[in-house]
DNA sequence: CCGATATATCAAAAAACTTTGTTGGGAGGT
DNA sequence: ACCTCCCAACAAAGTTTTTTGATATATCGG
């Protein structure tokens, strides 16, 4: 698994942007209680159908939930492996291991 | 620590939008390195030097970077903290434990 | 087939964010 | 004192994202 550099920064602007927005944090928070169908989250969130939807596809874009369609409705979920994602990108930003001490710059 | 869910909420919102730009995710993998003067970073960056004050700035308000004057430079390093707090958060929004299983709605 | 419901999509408007260029302050060197 | 370098802050311009309202598609029930 050596992904570049490059793509693993793509991956995680991509996955934070999407967690960057509260009605999507909302959404995240209300999908960890169970799937839901849209309807259900215009409701709770008190948002415009149209909004949620936008919200919803950015989520589902990033492959932080996953869609399920269901005669007229549909229920999203939150996809738990890009949680796993998410968290093994954060372990890898944080300041450790790898840290080659630092050279002070600029003397 | 009873944190309200709008509170955590709202941080989420904070710390993932500081993240959520490609520059700001390159200085976090360069701050992984070691500290570094912000010229090192326009440098390692090819950035302006105003961008790259704005990105830190946001960096720093959301409490990722911590900066440290000596002399005329500013070198700034990545806050353990802000890391481990992210790490719980993301592990609060992961379908998991806390899941009642969901009743299925729209029936 | 018709009307109602659930949801996606699109375009225009509004809001938020980012970039760029400029200015100003503090620190060092001469 | 003066000049230069490092950096923050700010305003204007540029870009992206979000909201809103409208329209379109599919399903369900009669």
């Amino acid at each position: 698994m050596a992904t570049s550099l490059a793509s693993r920064t793509a991956r995680s602007v991509e996955l934070f942007h999407a967690l960057s927005d509260e009605t999507r944090v909302e959404i995240v928070e209300m999908l960890g209680r169970g799937e839901r169908c849209v309807c259900d989250l215009t409701d709770a969130l008190d948002a415009a159908q149209s909004r949620l939807s936008f919200h919803l596809k950015v989520l589902k874009d990033a492959g932080i939930v996953r869609d399920r369609k269901d005669g007229r409705w549909v229920h999203y979920e939150l996809d738990r492996e890009a949680f796993e994602e998410i968290e093994q990108l954060v372990a890898a930003m944080k300041p450790d291991a790898k840290r080659k001490r630092a050279e002070v710059c600029c003397d």
